[in-house]
DNA sequence: TCTATATTTCTAATATTATCGAAATAGAAA
DNA sequence: TTTCTATTTCGATAATATTAGAAATATAGA
C-alpha cells in the first residue's frame, strides 16, 4: 500500500522528470543504465556521446543534484552510476498515478521497494 | 521483446519528460489520471490548482504537444484527458531501460501494451 | 618539480520557459 | 444582436537553461 505522495514528493518528481527532460541528458542515463552497476568515466560518457567537456559536466552536475546519479572518485577519474533506488521511486509513482485509472498494469512492488540487494549482486 | 529506442523515440521520450517536468504540470497529469476517464474541464483543474488562466492554457498547450493529453470539445467546454497510451509508453520506456540492470522488476508487458479495451470499460 | 590527463569552474552568449494581466475569440442562449 | 461564460491568444517580462571555449583545479606519475 503506497501513501498519496506529498507535496514536496511531487516537486521531487517533478525535478527528476525535468532532470530527464532533454535528449542529452536521458542518453547520458541510458548509457549509466547499461553500464550499470560499475558505471562510466567522464571521459567515456563525453566520447560515447560527443558532449564537450563543460557541457556534460553541467549535465553531470544536475543529474547529480536532482539525485539521479551517484558520483564515486577513482584516482583522477570520477566514476558515474545511475541511482537505481531513485529510478526505481520514480517509476513507482508513475505507475501509481497510472494505477487511478489502469488496473490491468501489474507490477510486484515488493520487488522494487527491495532492489538493494541487486546492487553489487548483478552476475551477467 | 522490446526493440531498443530509436533516436527520435528518445528525443520524444525527453520531450514527454519535459513536459512533466515542472510541479504545475506534474499536477495537472495527476489530476487528469484521477479524473480518467472522463477528464476535466479547464476551470475545474483551474480552481483545483489556482493557476491563472493563461498559464495553465499555455501548460495544457504544451502537455497536448507532446502527446500526454488528449482534448474534445463539448459546447463552450473543452475536455483534457490524460492520454494513457502514451504514459504507457514512457513507462514501459522506463521500466525497459530500468530492465537493464534490475531483472527483479516483473511487469506483464502485454497488459500494458493492449490498454486500449481499458478506455470506456472504466468500471469504478 | 614538471608533465600529462581528467574534470570542473569561469565567463558569457544564446535560447527556452514560465508567468500572467489584458484583450480577443468561440459557443450558447436570451 | 446582445450578453454571458469558457478558453485562448497577445504582449511583455523575468527567470532559467543550454551551450561551449578557455582557464583553473586535481590527481598521478616521471
Amino acid at each position: 500500500m503506497k501513501a498519496k505522495p506529498t507535496a514536496e514528493q511531487i516537486t521531487r518528481y517533478a525535478d527528476m522528470f525535468s532532470a530527464m527532460g532533454t535528449e542529452a541528458r536521458l542518453r547520458i542515463m541510458q548509457l549509466l543504465l547499461s553500464a550499470h552497476p560499475e558505471g562510466l568515466v567522464v571521459s567515456d560518457i563525453q566520447s560515447e556521446l560527443s558532449i564537450p567537456n563543460s557541457t556534460l559536466s553541467h549535465h553531470l552536475e544536475k543529474l547529480k543534484n536532482e539525485g539521479l546519479v551517484h558520483v564515486r572518485r577513482e584516482g583522477t577519474f570520477l566514476w558515474y552510476t545511475a541511482n537505481t533506488d531513485a529510478l526505481t521511486e520514480l517509476l513507482i509513482f508513475l505507475y501509481a498515478e497510472c494505477c487511478t485509472w489502469n488496473k490491468a498494469i501489474k507490477m510486484d512492488k515488493s520487488d522494487l521497494n527491495n532492489n538493494r540487494n541487486i546492487e553489487g549482486d548483478n552476475n551477467e
